[in-house]
Parts: structure tokens; C-alpha cells; sequence
DNA sequence: TCACAAAGAACGAACGTTCGTTCTTTAATT
DNA sequence: AATTAAAGAACGAACGTTCGTTCTTTGTGA
């Protein structure tokens, strides 16, 4: 009891848990009110600790808006890695990726948050470049689930990220049933135009 | 000579005029920075008046953004009109659309545009209400050229827009072969998809 | 002691909006 | 046809507020 601890709780580890909850509460603000609608202000307020001192953590709003970038790739990569878990069936990996996706696109802090950067990045390039890595590691994993004999297989697996993508979008604001629905004929729009390229070949 | 004429230049004929120049000009500027990045002074310096006097053309920042939302409707309506002739056969008629309206979805303005809207939509019903109307009329022209037993018209409908729209946005920055490539991509994958529930019925 | 988190106060700049006023055009009255 | 009231378009200036950022000072744990 006595005994002094720091163990749970250096002083490097708290500065990066505080880094870590103000960076989560600045995307709720983003989410709710956009990054331009966002003052830093506000940030400091929703995050208890003052002005002056988000500017101890954060060189600047860039720099969060930065870090929130991370999170989503953060958010993404388990769905990437069984993606590219080659060790189960293509088309199976496909479809279930593109269940598990539409999930994550179709749920409201994601797509707000999505539809804010898509308009930052075509503005902001350091925004854009930000994500052209996730990018293009989720491309390439999708095209490796299509046929192996397809003419253009990243620009296949553009066509159906952004389907899945933009589906998941249109289903935000609807009832339960709606989204199951929705989601459903996405995934067979989606088998029926891949499957049909497998009997091309 | 000397007769009076308020012919060409009525006192409305003319303040109609001058209202579009500003909402044209303001939408240069809304696609070059953005809605919010975008002031008034901007927007009435570019349009060559004073800053006051937009004030008296518009009640607001938020009306000049609402008026832009309709020159969306405008640019669209062409498009609907030979969606909606059904002198022509049903796919002819789709495949031609989704063409045409990927090409408007792949101009930069269109995008740039669209992005902002979309992501100004998610927080602003007034923003958002206005395209419901013009999107119903395009999901209810696209879900009319689908096959008749189809179960979910309007659901396939939205997942085809969708598709055309991502698609469009996706070829903005490619070069121009790229971008056909990705076109014709996008066709088959709609001709596929579609086609294939012909099939089923 | 010494580095650093935390705080309040303040900075210039920009924001959307409103002010009072002038000029010009249309409408009404004589 | 001439005169006058009403209305709209235009202006520069300023409103109060908020913006992102910086400065200076005060604890406080290593």
C-alpha cells in the first residue's frame, strides 16, 4: 500500500491513454458536426482538459484529424486479415467480407465519418494519401478472391468494394428489415456478377 | 430607338439573371474549397458585388447552398427524361443511362460536388430532404427498366445506382483510358448482374 | 532540480450577419 | 406627361462571435 507505484500508470502510458480518449472524443464531435463544424474548442471541452492543453498533445487540428484517419485503418484490418486468409475457399472469403463490410459501412459514426473524409480528401492530398494505402491493400485482397483469369482484376474489385461500400451508405438511415434486405441482394448482385465471370473463363 | 424597353431587360428578367451568376459562381467556389471553407466575402467578391448586397439576393449562406442543391436536379433531368421513354427497350435504356451517368459522375465538379452534399446531408435534413425527391424519381426510372418478376425493384434499383455512382467517382482522378476501362467494367457488371435475374425468372 | 502536463489569457484573423445610407428603377397620382 | 411615393439593388462599415494558435504562468511527478 505503502509503496510507490507507477506501475500502472507511467507517466508516458497516461499521456498516451489521454492522446488516445481525446482523439476518440474529437471523431464523435466529427461524426456529429463535421470537421469543419469542429472547433478545437470544443474538442478540449467534450474532452475535460482545456484549450491550451490539446495543443500539448496535438500539434495542431490537422494532426488529429490525421489520427482519426488511423483509427479507421485500425478498424479495418480484421476484416483485411481474414480477407487474405488464404486458407479458406475465395468465394466464400469474398462473400463474407462483403457481409461483414456492409455492416461496418451501414453503421452512422462510420459512414458520417467516411462521407466527411471522401470530401476532405478531394481537397486535402495529405488526407487522401492518408488513406491510399488502406486502399490499396483492400483492393488487392479483393481481387485476390476473383478468378484468377480475370482481364482486370483490380478494377473488378474497385467495382465491388464500392458497391459494397455504397450500399452499406444507402442503408444507414433505414429500419432493421430494410438493411437485412438490402444487404442480402447486395451479396447476391455480388456472387451473381462475380460467379458469372467465373464461367467466362 | 426611342421607344422604352423593358424587354430584354426587365427589373425581374434581370435580378433573375444576376441571382444564377451568383449561384453559379458560388458553386465554382463551394467544389474548389468546399461548403464551409467557402465564405460569403468569397462568394461576392468572385461574383463581383458587394459583400451586403448578396444579402439582398439571398436570406443566407444556407440559402445559396439550398439553391445549388437544385442546380443538381437540373443537371439530372435530361437523363431522367430518356430513362423514362419507354419507347425504347428496357436494358437498351439502362445501359445507356448508366453511361451517361457515370460520365456526369466522373466529372470532377460533379464529384467534388456530390461528396460535399453527401456529407452535408448526413447532419443537415434540410440539405438532405431536398435530393429525396429527385432520388425517389431516379430509383423509381431505374427500377422500371428491370425485369417485371423482379422481387425487390427498388432495392435492385439503388443497388445499381449505387453501383454507377461509386463507380463514377472512383474514375475521377484516372487517366482517360482508365477511366473507359472502368466504364465498360461498370456496364458489364450491371449488364451481369441484371441480366442474370432475367435468367431467374 | 527539472522537465512537462495543465491552465488562463490573449492574439490576429476570419466568420456570418446587420446596419444606415445612397442610387436607380418601377408604380401610382395628379 | 410630369411628379412623387414605394421598392429593390448596391454600397462601405461595423456588429458580435468564433476560429486556430501562441504566450505566460503554475503546479507536480520523476
Amino acid at each position: 500500500m505503502a509503496e510507490t507505484r507507477p506501475q500502472s500508470t507511467s507517466r508516458l502510458e497516461k499521456s498516451a491513454k489521454r492522446r488516445q480518449m481525446i482523439v476518440e472524443t474529437a471523431a464523435g464531435l466529427f461524426i456529429e458536426k463535421g470537421f469543419h463544424q469542429t472547433g478545437m474548442r470544443d474538442i478540449a471541452g467534450k474532452a475535460g482538459i482545456s484549450l491550451s492543453n490539446l495543443y500539448n498533445h496535438f500539434k495542431g487540428k490537422n494532426e488529429i484529424i490525421a489520427a482519426i484517419s488511423e483509427l479507421e485503418t485500425v478498424e479495418l484490418d480484421p476484416l483485411l486479415r481474414r480477407l487474405e486468409d488464404t486458407s479458406r475457399n475465395r468465394m466464400e472469403r469474398l462473400l463474407q467480407f462483403a457481409a461483414a463490410y456492409f455492416d461496418l459501412c451501414s453503421s452512422p459514426a462510420h459512414a458520417a465519418l467516411s462521407a466527411e473524409i471522401v470530401a476532405e480528401a478531394f481537397r486535402n492530398p495529405e488526407i487522401g494519401g492518408l488513406f491510399e494505402q488502406t486502399r490499396a491493400r483492400l483492393v488487392q485482397a479483393v481481387a485476390n478472391c476473383l478468378p484468377t483469369f480475370e482481364e482486370n482484376p483490380a478494377t473488378s474489385a474497385e467495382l465491388v468494394l464500392g458497391l459494397i461500400e455504397r450500399s452499406g451508405q444507402n442503408a444507414v438511415s433505414r429500419d432493421v428489415s430494410t438493411r437485412k434486405q438490402l444487404r442480402q441482394s447486395m451479396l447476391a448482385f455480388v456472387e451473381r456478377a462475380v460467379g458469372t465471370e467465373l464461367k467466362h473463363g
